[in-house]
Order: C-alpha cells, then structure tokens, then sequence
DNA sequence: ACCTGGCACTCAGCCGCACCGAGTGCCAAG
DNA sequence: CTTGGCACTCGGTGCGGCTGAGTGCCAGGT
C-alpha cells in the first residue's frame, strides 16, 4: 500500500534527521538523496506518510520528523544490521581478552558498549537460574557460623552466613560440602531445589537442623538472586540526548538507576534473537522517549543473560544493532573461554 | 579581620544562595535575616567581603553569589555538622538493616545516601590493604586448573583462576590450602606477602611451580585489587544542578565514569575525619564546579574505606555533611555485626 | 494517473527596541 | 560607623517586524 518511492522517502527522512537532529523537508531531502523526483512529489509522498503516521511535523511549517511507528518500520522492513569494520573487531576482541574476572568481563563489556554506540549501556550478570553450579564451598568461620559460597560456571561468585542452630564439627561439615557437591556440581541451579530436597534425611539427627538451615540459605540465594544483577554505563552519553535536557534527561537517569526497571526491559525481549523496543513501545513511562535495542548472549548456544544499549529514538539503528549483535558475540566467546 | 557582622552577612548569604539558587542582594538579605543594620551598611559589608573574594557578583548590578573562598570560610568557620533527626536516623537503621551480604550493604548505602542528600553518592567497597583475610580457599575445577578464592573480615570476596604447570593432586591442594590458611588467616591483607614468602620452600619439588603460581595469583590479585571497587548512585540529582546543564553536568558525569578519578577524589582525604573539598579544591577538571564531601568508614575503630557524596558547591553543607557522617557510622555498626 | 513548477500562506526564530526593576556605589548627614 | 537618598547599570522581558524554510494546493505537462 505504500509504494517503493515513498518507503525510500521514508528511509531517508530517517537517515538524514537521525544525522543532523533537524527536521527534514523536502527540498533538502532531494539535494541529499537522489530520489530522480521533485521536491513537490517529496512533498506528496510526505502527506501521505504523515496520514499513514509515519512522521509528523513539530509544527505546521516545519520539516518532517519521524514518529514511533516510521523508526519501527524503517528498523523492521528498511534497515539492516550493519556489520563493524574488521579494525573495531579487532579492538573489541584485544579490550575483552584483558579481563581477568567476571566482574571485569562484564565491566569492560560496559565500556565497550558505550563506547562503540556513543550511548548508555546496560550489561546484566549471567543469570543464575540458567548457569550451572561449578562448586558449593562451605567454610567454618566459628563454631556455629557457616560461610556458604556458591561459583557458577560462568565465574559469578554470591556468598552468604549461615547461623547453625548448634556447633557443626569440621568433619560433619567436609561430610555435606561433598556430599552437596556431588550432587549438584555440573547441574543448572533451577535444578537445584529438588537435587538436594532429601539431603537432610541422610544425616545424624544431632546435625539435620544445621544441613536445613544451609540448604535453606542455599535455595533463598537462589531465589533472591533471580533478581540479577547488572551494570550500566556511559551515561555521559545522554548529554548528548537533544536540545530540551533536563526534562528528557531526568526521567531516563531515574529509570536506569531502578534495577528493577531494567531488568524488566531487558527480560521482556524474546530469549535470543535481537530486540528493538522504540519510544512508546516501552512500557516505562520515564523512557517513552528512548529506544532500547537487547540482546542475549550466553557461553554457549543458549542465552544466559542480557546486554543492550538505551539510546535517543533518534539513533543510529543499524549501526548500533551492529554493535550490540558483535559485542554480544565477542562476550559469549569470552565466557566460554573462562 | 573580618567582623564578627560582616561573617553573619557572608553566612546569610551563603543560607539564602542555597536555598534560592539565585544571587542574593542587600535589601533581601536585611528583609530575611535580622541582621539589626539598613541594606546601607550590608552594602559597605559586601563590598569588603567581595574585595577579600568570599563573594563575587555575576555581572555588575546584580546580587552576590559565595566563591569557593567563601563556601570554604563558612563550612570552616561559620557552619556546623547539622545531626539527622531522630526519624531519619531510625529509617537510616531500618535500612541497612534489611541487607543480606556486602553488595547488598553497598547498593543500599549508596541509594539511602543519595537519597538523605538528594545528590550523587558514592560508596566504596571495604579496602583489601585494610581488611583482614577471614579465609582462602582452593577449589580444584580440572587437574591443572585451580580457582583461588579469597574471603576478607568484611565480607568481600575476589576469585581467580589459576592454571597450574603441572597437575595437582587433591591431598596436595588440601595441605596447600591447611599451610595457607593457618599462616595468613586473621591478618592483615598488607602482610601477606612477607607471610607467604617461604611456603614453597616447604613443598615437594614437583609441587613447587604450583605452590608459586597460586601464590603469585594471590598477590596479583592483592596489587590488582588495591584499585578498589565503588559503587555510585543518585545521578538523577545532578538534573538540579542548575540552568545552564549541559555543560555543567557533562563533565561530571564523565568523571563519575571513570573509577580512578574517584578513587583519588576519596583517597586524597584524610582517614578519618570529614573532608570536604569546595569546586576548584578538586584536582580533576570536571569536577570543579562541584563539591564532594568524604569520609571514613569501617567495622572497628579504623577506616577500611571510604564513602561520601558529589553535588553541586552551592550545597546545604551541615545537612550534608550530617547525612554523610551518619551513613559512615551505621554502615560501620553493620559491618562490624556481619 | 502521476509528476512538476509555481504561488500564496504559515509560523518559529531572530533581530532591535524600549521598559522595568533589582541591585549597586557613592555621598552627605546623623 | 551607620543610614537614607540618589543616580546609574544592566540583565530580563515583552512587543513588533522581518526572514526564510517549508508547506498545501492547483493547473499544466507527460
């Protein structure tokens, strides 16, 4: 219903406002592109469009801008992902090889991001729920104190106390750290509740309430980290968000510090697969005016957490999905290494 | 040299430039302090305290506004440490009680402090130099390949990988770790190098380069991570920072990103003891028009890092300063239960 | 049926201008 | 040393006119 010409009128409404922040019009439109047409058949296709609500003026007598819905089809029918120069390649890859931990790994992720995207970055921690346990580590710190340590295979390390309800000897604890051990190292902790269900039956009475309160803490670590962790970065970068700041700026600083929030934006995008989510397609109302382009990434062929970027609806989407997809992939690989 | 009057006028200005964000002229400031004298006289005053550089006016004919000069005279001189209410200290309690490991501890620091100041707070995690090792552990994940795992007093943990030359038996790494422990456990994070100087000397030649590689593991990582971890928080707040944003709060941002600047920004104060330092007082460029507010915390008599907050130098500095000094000694009663 | 050039119209942004008023410095008198 | 008076400054604001980019529409051409 729309005709090739004016999906290429479209297309260059959005490149060139996305360049020069301005509204677009026609004349400068056919100076810019070779549509081969007359600024006065720009012109029509342009009202056309604006019926359709693919763009909108700002105010009568202006150029055209591009609304939610034309960034949504020029993303989903008129772009594509553009692919990073080999020399940013290069770069990605010698900045992640240097990390010597996850929370480095995640860290440089961060940076890089924003860096590359020239926007904020939102990296989430390696869910829990979809790792594997590496190792359960129990330490004695007092005679009634127990330190629980939990190691993913992704390196992510939570640690809790446990108050034993009467002294544990360090015999009966070597005893539970092994047999906790066996049977849940290599498995996925959403396996982990039923894995260890009938653990205290097999000990001595005398030490069943101790192995409860350690498996207890053990299964509410694992719930309570469901919320995940993440971490932002680049937030400078939202100076560069328009010519209007504080009211633009102020709601997207506040979103970004509610985890909560982010996790969700993160978390409602499919499991892989890239996810572009554009102003008012955002169910937060402090970021209606951004776009959110996520994607998952994992040590193998499954998804183990998310990264993304938060942005101006007026970004470069192609290029940013480029830089997203590339530096999810470098992540995974660096995972799978470690 | 400066009269006990002309002090009370530069305090009033100072209160009525925070509050309003506006500069403050003669006659407004005899209508809302009883200062006893005509606008006549406070100009006289004025006139002095600006020939001396406590204050400045922006252009001729307009109020005055405190220079960083008089900002430091009155947090110096003329204002107190204003102490929470007795609500607020409750809630402060009520707080960081809820929290579950050292993480945990931090995030909500950071957020109740950015929230108490309404500015940028920053928290730093608990120094490994200061702390004390609480336990290391060992974890053998493949034949030659060992995880290091290290536990301060503060509940801090840091983990590494550690590739060994050549496979290690499991009775190996148990009296590896056994030694280890009972030579470093309790002490100071500063003394181990000297502590485990001597401890390959007493293995087994073949289990020698071993022995060294976890070694030298834990000491990189002692080096690597006295660059400590911090958590900030609050950046919302720097969208009242004033009028002209962009170029006020860009710079500040930026240096919030960078860790190391922080870091110093923390570091350079005294141990213990409140530091504030007034706009240009900061070394770092993007920070000069900023104030931050410093002090130490830790889980006994001695600090084991820092915490405070960055906001704009037209600050309510005792209310800060209050805020500030309050987190510090709760944060400090939490770790020290922990 | 579609493209195109022409034309009148609109309106945000940008002067220039005058005015207002808060605030100042100075001075002479108390 | 304080005070009231007074002339002066100058940033901020509101108003009017101009400009120019951009539009919508129409009539003519392909």
């Amino acid at each position: 219903m729309l005709s090739e010409r004016r999906l290429e009128v479209l297309r260059a409404i959005v490149q060139d406002y996305v360049g020069t922040e301005e509204p677009v019009g026609s004349k400068a439109l056919t100076e810019r592109h070779r549509l081969g047409v007359s600024p006065a058949t720009v012109r029509n296709d342009m009202a056309a469009l604006e019926d359709e609500g693919f763009i909108a003026q700002p105010h009568t007598s202006a150029g055209r801008i591009p609304t939610d819905k034309g960034y949504r089809l020029f993303v989903d029918k008129l772009a594509g992902v553009k692919p990073l120069s080999s020399p940013e390649r290069r770069a990605i890859q010698n900045f992640l090889d240097g990390a010597v931990d996850l929370d480095d790994v995640v860290g440089r992720t961060v940076r890089l991001l924003a860096q590359l995207t020239r926007q904020v970055a939102v990296v989430q921690y390696p869910s829990l729920t979809r790792s594997t346990v590496r190792h359960v580590e129990l330490l004695s710190l007092a005679p009634a104190r127990v330190m629980l340590v939990l190691i993913t295979d992704t390196g992510r390390v939570e640690q809790r106390m446990v108050d034993c309800p009467v002294p544990f000897g360090e015999t009966s604890l070597a005893d539970l750290r092994a047999r906790l051990n066996s049977r849940v190292t290599g498995r996925r902790f959403a396996d982990v509740p039923q894995l260890v269900q009938d653990l205290p039956e097999s000990f001595e009475a005398e030490d069943r309430g101790t192995v409860s309160a350690v498996l207890a803490t053990l299964l509410e670590t694992l719930v309570e980290e469901t919320e995940e962790r993440l971490m932002i970065g680049g937030t400078a970068n939202l100076t560069r968000f328009g010519h209007d700041f504080p009211l633009t700026i102020r709601p997207v600083l506040e979103a970004l510090e509610e985890q909560v929030v982010l996790l969700k934006l993160l978390g409602e995008s499919e499991d892989s697969g890239m996810t572009v989510r554009i102003g008012h397609e955002n169910a937060h109302e402090g970021l209606t005016s951004t776009s959110v382009v996520a994607v998952g990434y994992g040590s193998g062929d499954e998804a183990v957490a998310k990264l993304g970027v938060v942005g101006p609806t007026r970004m470069d989407y192609p290029g940013t999905m480029g830089a997203v997809r590339a530096v999810a992939r470098y992540v995974g690989q660096i995972l799978a290494e470690s």
